[in-house]
DNA sequence: ATACTTTGTTAATCCGATAAACTAAGTTAG
DNA sequence: CTAACTTAGTTTATCGGATTAACAAAGTAT
């Protein structure tokens, strides 16, 4: 029902065109009737009208290939911001960037957000602060917002919030509403879901692949041809409440032997804990201990690759995805681990599907949160994400 | 890449249309125009141009509604027909239909073919035995063959057949070849991802859905969008070798604790055997035995229904489709084994996916093969197989 | 019989993509 | 240094396809 007029013809060619110049600029209007297959005019035409409405502007001339040298095109990053918000069960972040996903200022603190009755007032306020931040650090006037993305622990479909397991959101209006008063686009996601777009603009995976992120719970976001899939209720991805021990622990969701039991974060310290007869201990003694070829570390680590093993396994023949994404700060601190999960890929049903680290870590989910942003404002599925600006140049 | 000059935007209408009426006939201009949100100019042009390929045709008027009665438009079934051949392990079956997928003559069955080097003659020799029965059964001549589909027992990837583990085909160029010799479109795919196309057309799922075959092995089809998922490399939808029970029992393809060695018709009726003592004993024994409520036939069901409860339970959270679709012969025989299984899902994040048995039972793959030929023959994704013709018709 | 409805076609127009010709601005060879 | 060639981008003419509006065809309702 898409595509069946000429509007949408057109709509679509310049979804392309921009797609294609987000990706690869600076390219001239030759280069882009290269790699999109159009007419020269076709492309002629719909650049101008991306110059004239300031999303691309003209950089200078590039080198001759033997002839009159090209025009080349980039896309014009700061005349928008793009807000991301990050409402994790225990503090509330938040990060806002240029339309290139640079950062702006960095990275914002805010109490966690966990009382129904106040939340939407809460992401308000948030929200104005992070503006009041980004016109503190910058003395001229800030361009507008083009979008602002929320990030949810836990299952979201459309502007509805399904189920949260560590805060009582599910059924707010939250989208909606904010939308409203802020009068600014306005998008909510899973968390998981949003990390896997962050890692499809860093370009640590493309086309099809599923982004895992481990934390004190386990999800994944499933990237479909470029574009999320979240499924019938938003679940899609709650590779966490897969059981992998028929049987076995019990998990809050209701079922047993769910292997978030075993491999998620709570439950490798829960482990690691008990093994080491320290009450205190954490992921970081955890590292420290692994590092320091603590055997009793070791085995707890065991106990994450075999269950993460199984999960890739898992994955890997449920989806078949063309890589998978590990973000965790377990993976992220001993690379290693990549290569003992990959160990245990013993399935000789074709090869293994590449495992990769994740290339922006914990602000991940901001990130994601940006590309969300990003990719409805642009209307386009892949983007790039400019390298980022290292923290002492900001502001 | 798909839709970005007029020509392709006439070809998707085209299919648009086309799609409607094999979904909705019998169907006016006016109708379809409705449906598909065309103009009625658009929609009368490029009827007249499916008339003329004799692709439809006008069955006559239908009731008025106040004023000048509509022309009904039908497909036209006849002009063409579509072949299917399922090379299973121990024996290999054929079927052809009309373009509506009623059956032309019954199925018919001959030797497995097993041995590589001469796989593509057999084949040949069997779509040549097909068509002279289709000649005997028939005095009139045969429209001409609009496609061949082949269904693999393995896994496969466009053209090429990656593994086999029931026979060595794995390598062979047989739909280059064949449409070579047979000067026909070929299509091969996999057992259970024609299966689920089956489902798709049968209309026992739409959309996006899970259809899971258990035979020897457990396989699924994954349909994502009324499109089929088949993965990087062919192996999506593998899900009887996703690891069930971590160490658990050792399965061919490398791996440990694969849940097809637990649910499968061959782990179940080698359970059966032990248990009941009777080392001739089958899944028909089992299924006779479980309506006289024998208690031991009972105890390996529940086994099959553990662990079918377990794929069903991480199918849902993996990829949260809209129904699962069940095809084995156990839950044909008994129905509340479907109901045993749905009590399996304790999971508390949001409805369990509706759980449907097949429509089609066992030639759900032949039917898909049919339903493989057909879609790529209108170009359209889903299509809707009239009524089975009873077997007494048929020559 | 007259007025109204619905179906489907004809005619006029609009919109978007393309090809061909052309202008602009360079490089290269002698 | 100029003539010939190359490449970039625009102008012009044309084509293909979708839509609107008007109309013809064929019915119903009173």
């Amino acid at each position: 029902m898409s595509k069946q007029n000429q509007r949408d013809l057109r709509e679509h060619n310049r979804s392309l065109i921009m797609e294609t110049l987000l990706l690869k600029q600076p390219l001239s209007r030759t280069d882009l009737a290269r790699e999109t297959r159009l007419s020269k005019v076709t492309v002629s035409e719909i650049v101008s009208g991306l110059l004239e409405s300031r999303n691309i502007h003209e950089i200078g001339t590039g080198h001759s290939r033997g002839g009159r040298r090209p025009v080349l095109l980039a896309q014009l990053p700061q005349v928008g911001v793009a807000i991301a918000i990050n409402l994790a069960p225990d503090e509330t972040t938040s990060l806002s960037t240029w339309l290139d996903g640079s950062p702006i200022d960095r990275e914002h603190q805010w109490p966690a957000v966990v009382d129904p009755a106040s939340a939407i007032d809460q992401v308000e306020a948030i929200y104005r602060g992070e503006l009041e931040a980004l016109a503190r650090c910058r003395d001229a006037a800030l361009p507008p917002i083009v979008g602002l993305a929320i990030a949810i622990h836990g299952n979201v479909r459309g502007d509805d919030i399904l189920f949260t397991p560590y805060y009582s959101l599910a059924g707010l209006p939250l989208a909606p509403q904010l939308r409203q008063r802020l009068a600014v686009p306005v998008w909510i996601g899973n968390e998981a879901n949003f990390t896997a777009l962050g890692e499809l603009a860093s370009g640590a995976a493309r086309d099809n692949f599923v982004a895992i992120s481990v934390h004190s719970g386990i999800g994944a976001g499933i990237v479909r041809d470029n574009d999320l899939d979240v499924g019938r209720q938003g679940f899609a991805g709650e590779v966490g409440h897969t059981i992998a021990v028929p049987g076995g622990l019990s998990c809050p969701c209701g079922n047993a032997g769910c292997i978030e039991q075993y491999a998620s974060e709570r439950a490798i310290v829960t482990r690691w804990r008990e093994v080491s007869g320290d009450a205190g201990a954490d992921l970081g003694s955890l590292i420290r201990a692994s590092q320091a070829n603590d055997s009793r570390a070791r085995g707890v680590l065991s106990q994450f690759i075999r269950y993460m093993g199984i999960l890739v396994n898992n994955l890997s023949r449920f989806v078949d995805p063309d890589s998978i994404v590990i973000n965790s700060r377990l993976t992220a601190a001993l690379p290693q681990l990549i290569e003992e999960i990959k160990a245990e890929q013993r399935c000789r049903l074709g090869e293994a599907a590449p495992l990769v680290p994740s290339l922006l870590g914990d602000p991940a989910i901001l990130y994601g949160g940006i590309a969300m942003v990003l990719r409805r404002h642009y209307d386009v599925r892949r983007l790039h994400f400019a390298a980022f600006r290292p923290p002492d140049t900001r502001c």
